[in-house]
DNA sequence: CTAGGGTTAG
């Protein structure tokens, strides 16, 4: 049925290009053909079901690249069954081969939804056509593992790498402290390298990962107590040590330690850069010290350091939170009229906060159309956001509304989106919201994501209650053979 | 995807 043909050679061998061969006749490739965008793929298999999927994706101008598949596949990122039918339905496509890259994105979506079998196939899969796995396929099955409170797995993980002709090493080593440290497993990545120490030969950060770790869950004196560890065994603490350790003094509210740190960094002659600039001038606005976040500011650009969007993030955010809106946006306009550095999505997302928790929800959408002036579009955070602060302030169906516009970009709702979503469903008391409910209930569960069990009870009951008990059964046996993910709930 | 700085509610 299929031909293999039309592969084009004038594009550099790395990127290698295929065609989907139309059936029937045999089609030329002529300039200016419409080669389909991202967005249009991820639309086209939002809306055809797995049987018509490979219909609808037979189309003569697309041509399959590693950048394309990618791209279509992080729009369909917060609907793992698509994006795994996406892929498996590539992945027997006569002539391209997925690279190694969307095979790990593939691994990523299957295990984030917990299914862990079909991460592992794939994982074989990539072996058996030689594109991998590599050091970064497990460092995604150990990041799945330590977020889903499985992190003995993430070391088992690592422990087998070589099994699937993959050399354990240094780096992957770290990055399997840095994934345990992340998921508040310190204690376990800590006990991991004074097990390794003598396997691998250690390095600053190694060291750096575990006293970030220790930051993280605000032991700061367990992380001083690491970095002299690391002099003790003839490693250097580099800038990074310092930055880690200064912004665990304000993580833990110790501002006072943190200033003195600081002072200390600047006297030591050590180069200040504009990661530490940054975090002082966040640490100092969170804890209410806006005019002192300023004066840094001031004197970082006094100083010659360039500020990056991290840093003006970081004053906007703080302007936002401790003063207002206002000298935010004056900030802002400042910084774009100058500019100073480049607004991104934090930005954006950071100024529309601003003004939707002052209740100006006009201006706050108003910044929302902006984003295109940047390239910008906004995302599922910008969107959840602005649908949160419309239900807080009691408009559900501009909250809706909302939601509903997300479908058009193509922006697919994640769980914070449909807990949000689910919850103002309750906020009016009438039937029709949780009949509402009771099917984002199972948009969501069909998505891929597994609602706590809160707020399924919730949902059902609030069904039984509302005289909906039909609608609720229903659910409840639609959910019972809908697999293992709704098994896992106990119901 | 080898470490540090901006988005997450009070």
């Amino acid at each position: 049925m299929f031909q293999k043909r039309f592969r084009l050679h004038l594009l550099p061998l790395s990127e290698k290009y295929y065609q989907f061969p139309l059936l029937g006749n045999a089609v030329t490739l002529s300039d200016g053909v419409q080669q389909p965008s991202d967005a249009t793929i991820a639309k086209l298999v939002l809306e055809s079901d797995p049987l018509t999927l490979s219909e609808a994706l037979c189309m003569p101008t697309i041509q399959w690249a590693p950048e394309l598949v990618n791209r279509v596949l992080k729009r369909l990122w917060n609907h793992g069954p698509k994006a795994l039918q996406f892929f498996k339905h590539l992945d027997r496509h006569p002539s391209y081969i997925h690279c190694s890259s969307s095979f790990d994105h593939a691994v990523d979506i299957a295990a984030r939804m917990h299914d862990y079998n079909a991460a592992w196939a794939l994982v074989g899969r990539m072996r058996s056509l030689r594109r991998g796995p590599t050091h970064r396929t497990f460092a995604i099955l150990g990041e799945r593992y330590a977020a889903n409170g499985k992190p003995h797995r993430t070391v088992r993980t690592f422990l087998s790498m070589h099994e699937h002709g993959c050399r354990q090493d240094l780096n992957s080593f770290n990055t399997v402290l840095d994934v345990l440290c992340k998921s508040k497993r310190v204690e376990m990545a800590h006990t991991l390298l004074k097990t390794f120490r003598s396997r691998f030969r250690l390095d600053s950060v190694s060291y750096n990962i575990i006293a970030n770790g220790y930051c993280l869950i605000k032991r700061t004196p367990m992380a001083l107590q690491v970095l002299k560890e690391m002099v003790q065994r003839g490693i250097n603490p580099t800038m990074i040590t310092y930055n880690t350790l200064l912004k665990g003094y304000f993580r833990s509210s110790q501002i006072k330690e943190a200033w003195e740190f600081y002072l200390e960094m600047k006297k030591r002659k050590c180069e200040i850069d504009v990661v530490t600039y940054t975090t002082v001038i966040h640490g100092f606005g969170v804890a209410g010290e806006v005019k002192k976040s300023r004066r840094v500011f001031d004197e970082m650009v006094k100083e010659g350091v360039a500020p990056s969007v991290a840093t003006c993030n970081a004053l906007i955010q703080v302007l936002c939170k401790k003063d207002s809106v206002e000298s935010a946006v004056v900030v802002f306009e400042e910084m774009v009229r100058k500019g100073l550095c480049v607004p991104n999505l934090v930005t954006y997302n950071v100024v529309i906060r601003g003004f939707c928790h002052v209740g100006d929800m006009e201006r706050a959408l108003g910044f929302m159309g902006r984003m295109g002036e940047h390239g910008l579009r906004a995302s599922v955070q910008t969107y959840n956001v602005v649908i949160r602060y419309f239900c807080d302030a009691g408009e559900i169906e501009k909250g809706l509304e909302m939601f509903g516009k997300m479908k058009d970009e193509p922006c697919l709702p994640n769980l914070d989106t449909y807990n949000v979503v689910i919850s103002a469903m309750f906020l009016r008391k009438k039937s029709e919201d949780l009949v509402v409910a009771g099917k984002l209930l199972m948009e969501m569960v069909d998505r891929g994501f597994l609602p706590r069990k809160f707020t399924f009870n919730r949902v059902l009951n609030g069904l039984a209650i509302t005289g909906n008990q039909d609608f609720a059964k229903e659910i409840l046996r639609k959910q019972g053979r809908c697999g293992r993910v709704v098994r896992r709930l106990k119901l």
